[in-house]
DNA sequence: GAGGTTTCTGAGGATTCTCTGAGCCAACTC
DNA sequence: GAGTTGGCTCAGAGAATCCTCAGAAACCTC
């Protein structure tokens, strides 16, 4: 991680921000934030971003224009918005072009850390295979197909039990408290308490570990780890 | 993708330049930008672009003069056309000799990528024939002759329904968000919302899902994929 | 401008997912 | 071994999501 990869986050909501900010960091990225669009374009020229996260609603600027300026200004970072979700679909609509995407708030930081990893993967042509493939022992699960393989057979997964399993996948054989995976896979304003979580890691045994040996362990009084056994 | 194949956009709307540019960066080729018919000029001599894509409304010249100008530089690269539904249709027809081609705006990111290919091809004379038929397992679809087959039988699309079908095949295996198949299916400025998607994924599947097995899955709350069984 | 085709819209209905809560089981404590 | 704590599982309500269809609107062709 001598050269990590540069992100600037830009949101007028500091809390979401410094959420966001902090997650990438724990996933090694290199970050930056911006709470206007006028902090934005200061910021992605000195900074040089491999990929910009932006919320659409900005105070001083729509999302839309600042990337237009962006470009006008000869960046071509790919983007990932974040837009509330009621409203303004229209307004998403036409901004992904490229290899862009968009998150809807109120997101889980487990799927935007994907995004990120899927656009970026594409952007970057140089043929640095870095396949999409996440795995431990024969599990596997792939981030661009969303599809999940158990000894080669395939896993129907739903969306919350997929980025449940990928959390634990890329933090194999470290155990996670259960405020930790509620915070990174369920919406950052889920308000609910930890028995979905156990629901869930009930709905993963079934589906995942059902051939030996299993590889979801429970730690008692602490939480979860994805394990292979030696 | 070492030496990818360079394109020059000519297009004095910097939003449409720069849409065009994006999409075709994705798409894996190299791309330069102009705003007027004299940027245009030097970068021509200076990109060496296999291809220039050109809005014919150019404020400084009118694109048909252009072409001439290119030509007297010693210039060669095919073009493609953009250009105004209404007006001038024959004289656009004048301007498309040899392998030329044009597409009238708005016009969706994915026709103008295929019409891109479809005249590059043509253009190479190295005999890398047959590129033109896209295929997962025994639904093929061939780009110049409009033609979609599946299992050998021929399937009747209408154009949109081609376009999607397209466009999830290039990126068969990878999951699509229904933004971002909008954002390059649809034309740039379409305003409406993502049922129509629905409604067209339904009558593909009609016509081409009709045998076992279905190869457009729908993935709950993400998107949809086009993929083989293993 | 009549007739056919294609595209888009909207609503109803079907399906699937998420979360909750309660009961049960397992593990630890004393 | 009885009590206590923590974890697992299941069923069901409500919500989210998706599919399909019919008809309106736009478009093309003759």
């Amino acid at each position: 991680m001598v050269d990590a990869t540069r992100i600037l986050v830009v949101d007028d909501e500091r809390n979401i921000a410094e959420l966001v900010s902090m997650a990438l960091k724990v996933s090694g990225f290199e970050v930056q934030t911006a709470g206007t669009a006028r902090d934005a374009r200061t910021a992605v020229r000195e900074f040089r971003p491999a990929l910009i996260v932006l919320d659409v609603g900005l105070p001083d600027m729509d999302g839309f224009e600042l990337v237009q300026r962006l470009l006008a200004d000869g960046i071509k970072a790919p983007v990932i918005f974040l837009t509330a979700r009621d409203a303004t679909e229209e307004k998403v609509h036409g901004l992904t072009v490229g290899g862009d995407d968009y998150v809807t708030k109120p997101f889980s930081l487990e799927e935007l850390v994907a995004r990120i990893r899927v656009v970026l993967r594409r952007q970057d042509p140089s043929g640095t295979r870095s396949s999409s493939t996440l795995a431990l022992a024969d599990l596997e699960l792939d981030d661009e197909s969303y599809q999940v393989t158990r000894g080669g057979r395939p896993v129907e997964l739903t969306r919350t039990e997929f980025r449940l399993l990928r959390y634990l996948l890329v933090n194999s054989g470290r155990v996670l408290s259960r405020a930790q995976i509620l915070d990174h896979v369920w919406e950052y304003d889920f308000g609910g308490d930890a028995s979905v979580l156990e629901t869930y890691i009930s709905y993963l045994r079934h589906k995942v570990d059902v051939v030996d040996p299993p590889l979801i362990h429970t730690v008692r009084g602490v939480g979860y780890v994805l394990r292979a056994p030696r």
